[in-house]
Parts: C-alpha cells; structure tokens; sequence
DNA sequence: GTAATAGTGTCTATGAGACAATATCCG
DNA sequence: CGGATATTGTCTCATAGACACTATTAC
C-alpha cells in the first residue's frame, strides 16, 4: 500500500491580505487594482504567493504587509482568516490561498506595488455593495474578516489595534461604531469600557485640542481576551454570513 | 517585473480531520496510530494528501472522512478548522495542513485503514495531557479544535450534532457538560434550551427506558446560530488560549 | 408506597440600556 | 457666560442562577 509510486500532487501556495482601518469614520480596507492579468483592472486584496518553499506562511504575510502597504509588523494585530482552495478559482492553476487578517491604525494613501496599477482604501460597504469589480473570490473573504473583525471586537482587545498609542474613550467608541454600523450610547459604553478589567489604561493627563471638556487618554491594556465581553446588540432578523466554509445551510433570527 | 521567468514554488497538500464524538460521557477524538514513517508508531489525526490536483479541500476532507471513520457526511457538521503549514512540521517535505473539524454522533469503534496500525477513540483529557506520543503538530491541532468546538456550542447549534436524530434535554445537556468540562443545572438548562428560538423541535411522544419519568424526544431545529446564545459560565481568571495563529508574542501592544 | 428522572415556579442579585445631571474645557 | 464634550448617577427592566416544588414513570 505504501510502497506505490504514488506521489501526491503539488499546489501553488499564495497569501491573502484583508487590511482594515478607519478613515474619516468608516472602515476601510486595502484593495489594489491589478495591472496584470488575470483580471486585470478588477480590484483585489493585497497578497503574493509563497517567495520559496522555506517560508513561513505568516512570514510570507509580513513581507506582503510591507511589501504592499509599507507597514511594520509592530504593534499590529494579524491573523490567519482562513483557507480558500476552490478548484478553479485562480485562472493559472490550482492555488491554494491563505488569507490573513491585519488591523492597522489609520494610514496614509498607499502608493501602487509592482504588479497593481493603482492602490486604495476602500470603504468597505461600497467594496461589498458590487460597486467595484473584484478578482477572483476575494468578496466573500472580504466579507469572511469584516465578520471576523466584527466578532472579535466583541471578545478580544483588538479595538484598540484601530487606534494610535494613546487614544481616549470616544476614539474607542468610534472604533466599534464603525466597525459593528451601528451607534452605541457614550455614558453607557465608557462605563462598559471601564469595567472590562485590563482593557485600558490610563495614562498622561488629558487631551487638549476640540472644545469641550478634555478627555483622558488610554493605551491598551495587558489583557487579549476581555472579560466582561463587549456584547453587540442584537440586529433584528438580518443577520451576517457564516464564517463556515463546510456547510452552508443556516439561517434564522 | 511580472515577466521575469520567476514561478512560485509548489508545496503538498494535506487535510487533517479532528473528529469529535461523545463516548462513555467523555468527549473524545479519533487518533490512528502510524504504521508508516515518519513518526512510526506514534499516534496521529486521520488525514492524508490531496489526491489529484482537481480535487477540492472539502472533498478530501469527506473522502479522509469516509475512508478513516467509515461516515458518510450525511447529518455531519464539518468545517474548517484553520491551516497549518509551518515549513519543517514534516521530514518529508513542505506540507501545507488544512485541518477540519468534524461531529459525529456516538460511533462504534473504528477499524484500522490503510496506513494505520491501529484506529482508536481516545478520550481528549488523555490525549491533551501527553500520555500518547502525538506525530507532527497534531497536538496543537486537537487543542485548536476542542477549544473551536468549545465556542461553537455557545453560539451554534453544534450540540445537536453530536447526539443522534432524537434525543431529550437531557441529551443534549451531557453534550455540553462533556465539552465544557463543567457541570450545568439541569433546571436551568431545560429552560434556556427551550427559550433558544429553532433551537430543538419536539418529536414523538416520549422515550420509556430507564427508571423515572420518560424524556420527551426532540429533533435538531431549524436555525444554526443561537439566539440567544448559550453562554458559558466564566471559569474564573484562567483563560483559554488563544486561536490565533501569527503573533504569538502579542497578550497586548 | 419509594426511588428516580422530567419538568415548572419563584426568588434574587446582577447587568445592560435609557437618560438626567454634573464637570471641565474653549471662546 | 454659552457651547461642547467628558464623566458620573440613577432608574428600570430583563435575565441568569439557585433551588423548592410538582409530575410521571418503574418497581
């Protein structure tokens, strides 16, 4: 049985990046516009594939950060989304594509790579409205980490992954206000906030620049899962895709 | 520069299966000891190659599935679990895992497939506590996939999944209190399993078989994501570990 | 009857959300 | 001072959890 000939088949290996960040109140996300083919003009996500067979998947998403959006991996949060193997889904071949999640402070305009010919943050609701043309099956994981995104912000720091070194209380609300679309009440999020131990941490004294009394400014705290959670209010009957990729049969309220 | 005669490098693929079940009140996972080298006699997740390069991920993953298990994926929550791809994690070359999460209702004992010397349920605390010698980064694997599984029952109706067609509230609450590892109220349980909307349909009249007053049956509901959820009771200070996959220096910033 | 399990009612502490009220800045 | 934002206080309602209690079977 094993002593066959048989050797299995080999597969290109490329890694999907889906950048957010906030820009003048709205989530945003990396897109770049493809200056080669396949589908070239269409919009896609920022990724490559795999340089040579030592690299580290998360290596090869580090160089594709830097590489396409100029960043660091310093103090920005970055996850494997998942997997998205589809036969088919690459014109040149069978390619096998990890997507990663990365959150970034808000950032200047990209400048365009090597293979795009253009490169921008784009809000995420028109990206998801079909406003654009996108490449290959990058709308559903697009989708797949603004969900993901969504349900982390509830469970884990990473809200403050949004923000700069400091920020104050309103800044974090921002955060979720644009992140979750929906508005939350200040009094009752500040105090939610300070409750969840080790979320925040004061520090300096306060901010001074728009009117109105100053606010206190906070760094991020020690903790990566929160507890209490930031629960999100329920959003009636609509609800948002599955992260599964097996099964596909679902819905309710 | 895309014209260059640069190709990307090609890796193998695999799919790992970590297949859940409930025996003997205890959760527990579907190992096969390795008959074959690497890792000869150590004891390994079922999984093995992509076939040919047509071959989809989920179709390898129920192909592995029905070959190791002998399940059909009828009435089987399978999903994906995450990828693992570390160049290095096998002698015989760069592998990329997908690793999948599977339920299964109570199964009998397996048989040994093609390559396995030996195919056996092992009860999860054992496998997580080092008593068996685990090949590859299998270990890490099956701490990924319980702790998946974990959260999926809060906010899916994963549960049902392990049960079989009909079952009763009481059922369904030794799925829980097997996967958590905690004890649940039986009073309050039946309560807030009834108040999840779609969450179990009654069926039948009732089951007469042990002492005490027979059980009503119920049947999986329609709905997959709970409302409201089942939320875990908070285990103190010690959390869980994390899922993610890229930082692992991170706990904060 | 007793034992055993299924299912219901009730009490209470906690927490989320609504929103009034107060504090501290700018001009 | 008035305008604007930050921070605190209070009220109310829903619900999770504890637990006494009733219901229905087997023996």
């Amino acid at each position: 049985m094993n002593d066959d000939p048989w050797v299995p088949p080999k597969v290109m290996i490329a890694v999907d990046l889906v950048i957010l960040t906030l820009r003048a109140s709205r989530l945003q996300v990396l897109m770049v516009e493809r200056g080669i083919e396949p589908y070239r003009g269409s919009w896609a996500l920022p990724g490559g594939f795999l340089e040579h067979s030592e690299e580290s998947l998360t290596a090869a998403a580090h160089r594709e950060l830097a590489e396409e959006a100029a960043l660091d991996a310093q103090t920005l949060h970055l996850e494997q989304l998942g997997v998205y193997g589809e036969p088919g889904r690459d014109p040149r071949g069978r390619v096998v594509s990890v997507a990663h999640l990365a959150i970034a402070p808000q950032l200047p305009e990209p400048t365009a790579g090597t293979d795009a010919a253009d490169a921008r943050w784009q809000p995420i609701d028109d990206v998801l409205s079909g406003q654009l043309p996108l490449a290959f099956d990058h709308p559903r994981i697009i989708a797949d980490g603004v969900e993901r995104a969504r349900v982390k912000l509830e469970h884990s720091a990473l809200a403050t992954a949004f923000c700069g070194p400091t920020f104050s209380i309103t800044d974090l609300q921002a955060v979720y206000e644009a992140v979750w679309g929906m508005p939350l009440d200040p009094r009752n999020f500040y105090r939610k906030v300070q409750k969840t131990k080790d979320f925040i941490v004061a520090v300096g004294p306060a901010r001074r620049s728009t009117a109105g009394r100053p606010a206190r400014l906070y760094t991020a705290g020690p903790c990566s899962v929160l507890s209490p959670p930031m629960v999100r209010p329920i959003l009636s009957t609509a609800d948002a895709p599955d992260t599964d990729d097996c099964d596909s049969d679902d819905e309710e309220h």
